[in-house]
DNA sequence: ATGATATATGAGCAATTGCTCATGTGAACA
DNA sequence: TGTTCACATGAGCAATTGCTCATATATCAT
Protein backbone atom coordinates (compact mmCIF):
# COMPACT_ATOMS: atom_id res chain seq x y z
CA UNK A 1 0.00 0.00 0.00
CA UNK A 2 1.66 2.74 -1.15
CA UNK A 3 -0.80 5.19 0.04
CA UNK A 4 -0.04 4.19 4.10
CA UNK A 5 3.76 4.98 2.84
CA UNK A 6 2.97 8.42 1.96
CA UNK A 7 0.65 9.30 5.01
CA UNK A 8 3.61 8.50 6.98
CA UNK A 9 4.60 12.17 6.49
CA UNK A 10 1.54 13.94 6.30
CA UNK A 11 -0.28 12.38 8.96
CA UNK A 12 2.50 11.74 11.56
CA UNK A 13 2.71 14.18 14.18
CA UNK A 14 4.05 16.99 12.87
CA UNK A 15 7.93 15.88 11.19
CA UNK A 16 7.95 12.66 10.75
CA UNK A 17 6.93 10.30 13.92
CA UNK A 18 8.91 9.77 16.46
CA UNK A 19 11.12 6.82 15.72
CA UNK A 20 11.12 6.97 12.03
CA UNK A 21 13.30 3.58 11.59
CA UNK A 22 10.90 1.59 14.02
CA UNK A 23 7.68 3.22 11.91
CA UNK A 24 9.93 1.31 9.00
CA UNK A 25 10.37 -1.44 10.27
CA UNK A 26 6.61 -1.86 11.52
CA UNK A 27 5.08 -0.97 8.23
CA UNK A 28 7.81 -3.52 6.58
CA UNK A 29 6.18 -6.27 8.38
CA UNK A 30 2.71 -5.63 8.43
CA UNK A 31 -0.16 -7.79 6.78
CA UNK A 32 -1.54 -7.07 3.94
CA UNK A 33 -4.53 -5.59 3.21
CA UNK A 34 -6.84 -8.65 2.06
CA UNK A 35 -5.63 -10.73 4.77
CA UNK A 36 -6.54 -7.79 7.36
CA UNK A 37 -10.30 -8.11 6.36
CA UNK A 38 -9.95 -11.93 5.72
CA UNK A 39 -9.12 -12.27 9.94
CA UNK A 40 -11.21 -8.99 10.74
CA UNK A 41 -14.20 -10.93 8.86
CA UNK A 42 -13.39 -13.97 10.33
CA UNK A 43 -13.47 -12.82 14.04
CA UNK A 44 -16.37 -10.54 13.10
CA UNK A 45 -18.20 -13.92 13.24
CA UNK A 46 -17.56 -14.85 15.86
CA UNK A 47 -18.25 -11.64 17.35
CA UNK A 48 -21.65 -11.50 18.22
CA UNK A 49 -23.37 -13.63 20.77
CA UNK A 50 -25.94 -15.32 19.08
CA UNK A 51 -23.39 -16.50 16.35
CA UNK A 52 -21.18 -17.35 19.54
CA UNK A 53 -24.20 -19.76 20.91
CA UNK A 54 -24.84 -20.87 17.31
CA UNK A 55 -21.31 -22.28 17.58
CA UNK A 56 -21.30 -23.63 20.30
CA UNK A 57 -24.19 -25.43 20.32
CA UNK A 58 -23.00 -27.15 16.85
CA UNK A 59 -19.89 -27.82 18.26
CA UNK A 60 -21.26 -30.72 20.70
CA UNK A 61 -23.51 -32.18 17.30
CA UNK A 62 -25.13 -31.21 14.12
CA UNK A 63 -28.46 -29.48 14.60
CA UNK A 64 -31.76 -28.95 11.93
CA UNK A 65 -32.11 -25.34 11.73
CA UNK A 66 -35.55 -25.80 14.24
CA UNK A 67 -33.98 -27.41 16.91
CA UNK A 68 -30.95 -24.69 17.03
CA UNK A 69 -34.05 -21.97 17.04
CA UNK A 70 -35.59 -24.22 20.22
CA UNK A 71 -32.25 -24.44 21.77
CA UNK A 72 -31.27 -20.82 21.44
CA UNK A 73 -34.82 -19.33 22.27
CA UNK A 74 -35.09 -17.40 19.08
CA UNK A 75 -37.14 -17.24 15.91
CA UNK A 76 -36.28 -19.65 12.88
CA UNK A 77 -35.92 -16.87 10.87
CA UNK A 78 -33.54 -14.74 13.23
CA UNK A 79 -31.37 -18.29 13.09
CA UNK A 80 -31.74 -18.64 9.67
CA UNK A 81 -30.16 -15.32 9.01
CA UNK A 82 -27.47 -16.24 11.20
CA UNK A 83 -26.42 -19.60 9.34
CA UNK A 84 -26.35 -17.70 6.23
CA UNK A 85 -23.92 -15.70 7.47
CA UNK A 86 -21.87 -18.47 8.89
CA UNK A 87 -22.32 -20.45 5.68
CA UNK A 88 -21.04 -17.79 3.11
CA UNK A 89 -17.62 -17.27 5.72
CA UNK A 90 -17.27 -21.28 5.73
CA UNK A 91 -17.65 -21.39 9.23
CA UNK A 92 -20.60 -23.65 9.35
CA UNK A 93 -21.98 -26.89 6.77
CA UNK A 94 -25.06 -27.72 5.67
CA UNK A 95 -27.05 -30.97 4.63
CA UNK A 96 -30.37 -31.43 3.16
CA UNK A 97 -32.63 -34.40 4.82
CA UNK A 98 -36.18 -34.31 3.44
CA UNK A 99 -37.56 -31.27 4.59
CA UNK A 100 -34.61 -30.34 7.27
CA UNK A 101 -31.49 -29.05 7.28
CA UNK A 102 -28.49 -29.77 9.01
CA UNK A 103 -26.08 -27.70 10.09
CA UNK A 104 -22.99 -28.44 11.54
CA UNK A 105 -19.26 -26.76 12.00
CA UNK A 106 -17.06 -26.73 8.43
CA UNK A 107 -13.76 -27.18 10.59
CA UNK A 108 -12.40 -28.23 13.88
CA UNK A 109 -9.83 -24.86 13.66
CA UNK A 110 -13.42 -22.65 15.03
CA UNK A 111 -13.57 -25.43 17.76
CA UNK A 112 -9.68 -24.53 18.65
CA UNK A 113 -10.62 -20.52 18.10
CA UNK A 114 -13.36 -20.74 20.49
CA UNK A 115 -11.57 -22.62 23.07
CA UNK A 116 -8.91 -20.07 23.14
CA UNK A 117 -10.81 -17.11 23.21
CA UNK A 118 -12.74 -18.83 25.91
CA UNK A 119 -9.43 -19.51 27.82
CA UNK A 120 -8.89 -15.95 27.47
CA UNK A 121 -12.50 -15.18 29.07
CA UNK A 122 -12.02 -17.21 32.22
CA UNK A 123 -8.44 -16.82 33.30
CA UNK A 124 -8.23 -13.04 31.86
CA UNK B 1 -31.49 -18.62 31.67
CA UNK B 2 -34.89 -19.90 32.74
CA UNK B 3 -36.57 -17.92 29.68
CA UNK B 4 -34.83 -20.09 27.30
CA UNK B 5 -35.62 -23.04 28.87
CA UNK B 6 -39.59 -22.25 28.71
CA UNK B 7 -39.58 -20.90 25.26
CA UNK B 8 -38.44 -24.45 23.78
CA UNK B 9 -42.38 -25.26 23.75
CA UNK B 10 -43.11 -21.67 22.99
CA UNK B 11 -40.98 -20.99 19.73
CA UNK B 12 -40.02 -24.11 18.53
CA UNK B 13 -41.15 -25.45 15.30
CA UNK B 14 -44.99 -26.59 16.47
CA UNK B 15 -45.29 -29.47 18.87
CA UNK B 16 -41.67 -28.83 20.25
CA UNK B 17 -38.81 -29.44 18.34
CA UNK B 18 -37.66 -31.92 15.58
CA UNK B 19 -35.32 -34.10 17.99
CA UNK B 20 -35.94 -32.98 21.83
CA UNK B 21 -33.70 -35.13 23.60
CA UNK B 22 -31.18 -33.81 21.59
CA UNK B 23 -32.39 -30.48 22.14
CA UNK B 24 -32.33 -31.04 25.97
CA UNK B 25 -28.57 -32.55 25.84
CA UNK B 26 -27.09 -29.09 24.16
CA UNK B 27 -29.06 -27.39 26.33
CA UNK B 28 -27.44 -28.59 29.14
CA UNK B 29 -23.97 -28.17 27.76
CA UNK B 30 -24.34 -24.44 26.83
CA UNK B 31 -22.34 -22.12 28.46
CA UNK B 32 -23.84 -19.07 30.23
CA UNK B 33 -24.89 -15.79 29.38
CA UNK B 34 -22.15 -13.96 30.70
CA UNK B 35 -19.22 -16.02 28.94
CA UNK B 36 -20.75 -16.24 25.85
CA UNK B 37 -20.68 -12.05 26.34
CA UNK B 38 -17.22 -12.20 26.72
CA UNK B 39 -16.42 -14.80 24.48
CA UNK B 40 -18.29 -11.91 22.13
CA UNK B 41 -17.06 -8.73 23.12
CA UNK B 42 -13.25 -10.30 22.88
CA UNK B 43 -14.27 -11.48 19.08
CA UNK B 44 -15.66 -8.33 18.25
CA UNK B 45 -12.40 -6.38 19.27
CA UNK B 46 -10.95 -8.48 16.97
CA UNK B 47 -13.41 -8.39 14.01
CA UNK B 48 -12.27 -4.80 12.77
CA UNK B 49 -9.77 -4.48 10.26
CA UNK B 50 -8.37 -1.23 12.58
CA UNK B 51 -7.76 -3.14 14.94
CA UNK B 52 -6.76 -6.18 13.86
CA UNK B 53 -3.58 -3.63 12.30
CA UNK B 54 -3.35 -1.74 15.73
CA UNK B 55 -3.10 -5.75 17.44
CA UNK B 56 -0.64 -6.95 14.49
CA UNK B 57 1.47 -3.68 14.43
CA UNK B 58 1.91 -3.77 18.37
CA UNK B 59 2.89 -8.06 18.10
CA UNK B 60 6.15 -6.68 16.75
CA UNK B 61 7.21 -3.91 19.02
CA UNK B 62 5.93 -0.78 21.61
CA UNK B 63 4.81 1.98 19.81
CA UNK B 64 3.29 5.26 20.62
CA UNK B 65 0.21 6.40 19.20
CA UNK B 66 1.94 8.90 16.82
CA UNK B 67 4.00 6.26 14.94
CA UNK B 68 0.84 3.95 15.66
CA UNK B 69 -1.16 6.26 13.46
CA UNK B 70 1.61 7.36 11.01
CA UNK B 71 1.96 3.31 10.66
CA UNK B 72 -1.72 2.92 9.91
CA UNK B 73 -2.26 5.79 8.18
CA UNK B 74 -4.98 7.05 10.40
CA UNK B 75 -5.91 10.16 12.26
CA UNK B 76 -4.44 10.23 15.62
CA UNK B 77 -7.66 10.83 17.50
CA UNK B 78 -9.06 7.30 14.93
CA UNK B 79 -6.23 5.44 16.46
CA UNK B 80 -6.86 6.85 20.39
CA UNK B 81 -10.29 5.70 19.93
CA UNK B 82 -9.72 2.50 19.03
CA UNK B 83 -6.87 2.23 21.75
CA UNK B 84 -9.52 3.08 24.28
CA UNK B 85 -11.37 0.37 23.25
CA UNK B 86 -8.82 -2.34 22.86
CA UNK B 87 -7.84 -0.78 26.88
CA UNK B 88 -11.21 -1.35 28.29
CA UNK B 89 -10.97 -5.13 27.32
CA UNK B 90 -7.49 -5.15 28.28
CA UNK B 91 -6.31 -6.60 25.01
CA UNK B 92 -3.68 -3.73 25.44
CA UNK B 93 -1.46 -1.83 28.13
CA UNK B 94 -0.25 1.85 28.43
CA UNK B 95 2.84 3.32 29.99
CA UNK B 96 3.25 6.50 30.16
CA UNK B 97 6.85 8.19 28.98
CA UNK B 98 6.89 11.87 29.40
CA UNK B 99 4.49 13.32 26.93
CA UNK B 100 4.11 10.24 25.21
CA UNK B 101 2.13 6.76 26.28
CA UNK B 102 3.29 3.57 24.99
CA UNK B 103 1.18 0.52 23.81
CA UNK B 104 2.15 -2.55 24.14
CA UNK B 105 -0.09 -6.08 23.84
CA UNK B 106 -1.19 -6.64 27.26
CA UNK B 107 -0.97 -10.45 26.98
CA UNK B 108 0.73 -12.90 24.40
CA UNK B 109 -2.89 -14.76 24.80
CA UNK B 110 -3.99 -12.28 21.72
CA UNK B 111 -0.95 -12.96 19.59
CA UNK B 112 -1.87 -17.17 19.33
CA UNK B 113 -5.96 -15.94 18.92
CA UNK B 114 -4.31 -13.75 16.14
CA UNK B 115 -1.75 -16.60 14.66
CA UNK B 116 -4.58 -19.27 14.86
CA UNK B 117 -7.14 -16.84 13.20
CA UNK B 118 -4.37 -16.19 10.42
CA UNK B 119 -3.87 -20.31 10.25
CA UNK B 120 -7.79 -20.42 9.15
CA UNK B 121 -7.37 -17.34 6.58
CA UNK B 122 -5.05 -18.69 4.46
CA UNK B 123 -5.15 -22.41 4.84
CA UNK B 124 -9.37 -22.17 4.44
C1' DA C 1 3.05 31.80 33.28
C1' DT C 2 2.84 30.93 28.15
C1' DG C 3 3.09 28.18 24.35
C1' DA C 4 3.92 23.82 22.01
C1' DT C 5 3.36 18.94 21.63
C1' DA C 6 1.33 14.15 22.51
C1' DT C 7 -2.63 12.05 23.74
C1' DA C 8 -7.66 11.55 25.33
C1' DT C 9 -12.37 12.30 24.77
C1' DG C 10 -17.26 14.07 23.83
C1' DA C 11 -20.53 15.04 20.11
C1' DG C 12 -22.29 14.01 15.88
C1' DC C 13 -22.95 11.59 11.49
C1' DA C 14 -22.95 7.97 7.85
C1' DA C 15 -22.63 3.13 7.49
C1' DT C 16 -23.42 -1.32 9.34
C1' DT C 17 -25.81 -4.77 12.18
C1' DG C 18 -29.38 -7.93 14.14
C1' DC C 19 -33.67 -8.41 14.63
C1' DT C 20 -38.96 -8.74 13.00
C1' DC C 21 -42.44 -9.30 9.62
C1' DA C 22 -44.06 -10.89 5.40
C1' DT C 23 -43.33 -13.81 1.83
C1' DG C 24 -40.84 -17.22 -1.20
C1' DT C 25 -39.02 -22.03 -1.90
C1' DG C 26 -38.77 -27.02 -1.62
C1' DA C 27 -40.00 -31.44 0.04
C1' DA C 28 -43.49 -34.68 2.13
C1' DC C 29 -48.25 -36.17 2.48
C1' DA C 30 -53.30 -35.99 1.75
C1' DT D 1 -53.02 -31.11 -7.18
C1' DG D 2 -53.15 -28.74 -3.11
C1' DT D 3 -51.73 -28.33 1.63
C1' DT D 4 -48.49 -28.47 5.22
C1' DC D 5 -44.20 -28.04 7.26
C1' DA D 6 -39.07 -26.71 7.51
C1' DC D 7 -36.32 -23.42 5.95
C1' DA D 8 -34.63 -19.10 3.18
C1' DT D 9 -34.77 -14.42 2.14
C1' DG D 10 -35.98 -9.39 1.08
C1' DA D 11 -37.49 -5.11 3.27
C1' DG D 12 -37.44 -2.22 6.95
C1' DC D 13 -36.25 -0.38 11.53
C1' DA D 14 -33.80 0.53 15.97
C1' DA D 15 -29.34 0.09 17.84
C1' DT D 16 -24.48 0.02 17.30
C1' DT D 17 -20.09 1.23 15.09
C1' DG D 18 -16.03 3.84 13.29
C1' DC D 19 -14.83 7.74 11.85
C1' DT D 20 -14.23 13.28 11.96
C1' DC D 21 -14.10 17.60 14.25
C1' DA D 22 -13.53 20.28 18.14
C1' DT D 23 -11.78 20.51 22.50
C1' DA D 24 -9.74 18.92 26.99
C1' DT D 25 -5.67 17.14 29.51
C1' DA D 26 -0.85 16.36 30.47
C1' DT D 27 3.96 17.12 29.88
C1' DC D 28 7.94 19.70 28.36
C1' DA D 29 10.38 24.02 26.89
C1' DT D 30 11.07 28.96 27.12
Amino acid sequence: MEAELEQVDTIACEVEAIDPERVSLVLASMIDEATTRGLAEIFRALGDPTRVRILHALAATELCVCDLAAILGMSQSAVSHQLRLLRSLRLVRNRREGRMVYYALDDDHIEKLMAQGLDHVTHG
